[in-house]
DNA sequence: AGCTATTTTAAACGCGTGTTTGAATTAGGG
DNA sequence: CCCTAATTCAAACACGCGTTTAAAATAGCT
């Protein structure tokens, strides 16, 4: 295996579980037995090794999500809330295949890009990859044309709070649920649990 | 005013922008015009400086919110999801009387609070302040006694992870709703958006 | 006023950070 | 084999961090 490589497998699961700001070069070079210059030899410097972690994912991501999205809005005259946002589940979970627990090591990577570094990583991902954002706002219309954009915006931000928070601890509560309730949790039956949550947010009645 | 409140001023705005491990206490210190040896003398360390500026404003919500909560459990036989995430409001809008911006700022911290610092900040507010947590639930679970304790579990963390996520980027969505949809939009208007949006959530149907 | 305790101050400490350097090592093609 | 280009390596750099120190200033009390 590369050293490129090597490098980007270690800073994915150190940046998902500790944060951007939280993983110091020195703790992903020794994870991945390479020379802490490796990084600013291979990637120029940190920042640029967290676009690179990123983009590896959202290169395997967003075609397929794209994809799913407009077949919804071709195939389908009037989409549930719940088609909508169930038409994330394949793309996602298509990650696993990718890479082991890449969909939660992804999630988890995503809920970090929001919060840390006073979101630049928001900046990279709606510049660099639209089409997921406009697909995505696009379906949404198509299922609840009632809304109106002012509302939309602020629901769809809601929905991503509610997946990038839930996916940045998803660890610690998966770990809590599995304790108090005694039942095997994974990332999937997450994810599974918070469509209907965010379908029926979403669908909720307009208050004017 | 003395040292103290001027350092605890400046922290929580400081805190709130740029995240607790964001913010330095030089910025800090000279931001509150005091020296850098201030904090340690009167806090003892950042970290018991982060608990204070937290414990300033848990002190003057949690008594509110408590009882707002409790008010619901006693009085109504059965409380709609509305009226329970209602509840939240008048004691978070009177934070605002306590102190200018008071509850962006508080909203903005709790945010910071779950996601920096690899949520040391949650287990403090769960065990300094579990009232508010225990009056939470029984009131969602009077209005909603269907929901088992597992579900209703994950779909009490993706209400957090709304609010929370959406209040720690409140701010920079404010500033893109009111050039978007050139409308004045303020911190009250946000919570009475995610009102209904976290109540359908919590309500949506039980799918097994 | 004088003494004591509290608070403020400037300076430094030790440590960890991202990055850079320049030499040593390794690969690969003529 | 040899030369060159690419890569690895140990070491150091400059900087910012939280914290500590000990002297100076201030406040409060008798």
């Amino acid at each position: 295996m590369s050293t490129k490589t090597k490098i980007l497998n270690a800073a994915e699961l150190l940046f998902a579980d500790k944060g951007f700001n939280g993983t110091s070069l020195r703790e992903i070079t020794s994870q991945a037995e390479v020379n802490l210059a490796a990084v600013n030899y291979h990637f120029g410097s940190k920042k640029e090794l967290i676009k690179a972690v990123m983009s590896r994912y959202m290169n395997e991501l967003s075609p397929r999500l794209e994809s799913a999205l407009h077949a919804i809005c071709v195939d389908e005259v009037k989409p549930t809330l719940n088609e909508v946002f169930s038409a994330f589940l394949d793309p996602l979970l298509h990650l696993n295949t990718f890479k082991d627990n890449g969909t939660s090591t992804f999630l988890q990577l995503l809920g970090r890009g929001f919060t840390d570094n006073q979101g630049f990583l928001r900046w990279f991902l709606t510049t660099q990859y639209p089409g997921v954002f406009t697909n995505f706002t696009q379906a949404v219309n198509k299922a609840y044309p009632e809304l109106s954009s002012e509302e939309m915006f602020w629901r769809l931000h809601f929905t991503m709070g509610t997946i990038v928070f839930t996916m940045s601890s998803s660890d610690a509560l998966i770990d809590i649920a599995q304790n108090d309730f005694d039942r095997k949790v994974d990332i999937a039956g997450v994810i599974k649990q918070v469509i209907p949550y965010v379908a029926a947010g979403v669908a909720a009645p307009i208050i004017r």
